[in-house]
DNA sequence: CTCCGCCCATAAGCTTCCGTTAAGCTCCCT
DNA sequence: AGGGAGCTTAACGGAAGCTTATGGGCGGAG
């Protein structure tokens, strides 16, 4: 899950920047408007934290531009201080939730998540695919009943397939999710990750669920064969 | 355990804030309706212990404002005098708990106790997780038989992450609740106190009970390695 | 006032992880 | 059949994250 955050005090930057990068999130963070909405419109995100007050383009702008370009990217609003109006224009404006500063981090990271589930139309928190289960809040995930232990990246790689199963998923979608900007990979790791992924998953139950289009991308299961 | 103080009077924040603090909590005080608000909604407080007649925004106030936020921490009213009118439009606000004063210390350790347990969904006084017990009102730790005589900080974090079986608590998480806004997130407290709480545990028993996952949190769980 | 014990910070040591590299394989096109 | 593009897999080494030991400071107990 790949998420923007837009947001010019550095403090702030720094504590909700790694309390989701340590949740698993790739983050990008942006320190003014015109930046963040750049980024927005040039990369696919799962959501977008996106402050009010912000220089050079304040975020209601950033959030009515990237409306009017139709991208439907969820954003969660932070608003200053309780001001009624501004989160009355912004939910006008088209975000999808809004947090009054101050906030617990836990519930941004957990409003976070929920719009990112959201992304993927998940409700629940669990994903079963067949004799795979993954529960997506432990992160753990079994199969035919027996537990797969996954490193990070193997796991989030899985998630992000399993999250749009029977569809292709092509590798430079995934690089663009799993990895944020400053660590644009050089080198085939995504395969990588995902021949190591196949093995673990595959020690539990020989049949494949992970099918590759060469030249596409790769799919995931939807059903039993 | 982690709790906010809303308090006017200097004398009790100190007999008040001292006493709970002595008791194993980690106390923010706050001398006013509006800070006390702020902080209220910038953490996630296990229980709030907040006066009536407060400065700037009045106790009622400052609940009304919470209850409207959906915050559903436990909240300990003190009044002043004994007027009933109060107490009622307190409790009809979405209060847990009230407190007339003058009060007893000893009462109001016990109600804050109460609440916390009630935070947790805790109704017995001891938590037993494997061959792990803690009793929560002598604050004493057995496992396998044998007593584990744990420091303070130990117990405080042993009793944290046992109120969460089976779910990640994050360093993050873990520091938001033991620790008041004072103390520098510039060192690994954390680790270093769970470092020996393990070895502590591993004492009676060296199965792990506390299991590391590596860039998110801590686990408390009786599960095979 | 002194002593003791707890607690936090620092830092060194260790484990795990991950991107990279590179070699082998498969499929398809010619 | 041959060759090449794309895919798979295994191994390596740097780095990030976790663990543990140690010492100074501070507050409470005597």
């Amino acid at each position: 899950m790949r998420v923007l955050l837009v947001e010019d005090s550095t403090l702030l930057q720094q504590t909700v920047g790694g309390a989701l990068r340590r949740s698993g999130y790739a983050v990008d963070i942006s320190g003014d408007g015109e930046d963040g909405l750049w980024r927005a419109q040039n990369h696919d995100y799962d959501a977008i934290v996106l402050d009010l007050m912000l220089p050079k383009l304040d975020g209601l702008s950033v959030l009515k531009s990237l409306r009017a370009k139709d991208r439907k990217t969820h954003v969660l609003l932070l608003t200053a201080r309780d001001s009624v109006a501004d989160r009355v224009r912004g939910l006008k404006a088209g975000a999808d939730d809004y947090l009054v500063k101050p906030f617990a981090l836990e519930e941004l990271l957990a409003r976070v998540e929920t719009l990112c589930r959201r992304t993927y139309g998940q409700k629940t928190n669990q994903i079963i695919l067949a004799d795979l289960k993954i529960d997506l809040a432990a992160k753990k995930v079994t199969r035919a009943g027996l537990e797969v232990k996954l490193k990070p990246r193997e796991y989030q790689l899985l998630e992000y397939l399993a999250h749009r199963p029977g569809e292709i998923v092509s590798q430079t979608e995934i690089e663009a999710h799993l990895y944020n900007d400053e660590s644009e990979p050089m080198s085939n790791v995504v395969e990588s990750t995902l021949s190591s992924l196949r093995r673990k998953l595959s020690e539990a139950n020989a049949a494949p669920l992970i099918h590759t289009r060469r030249g596409l991308g790769y799919v995931m299961e939807e059903s039993a064969p």
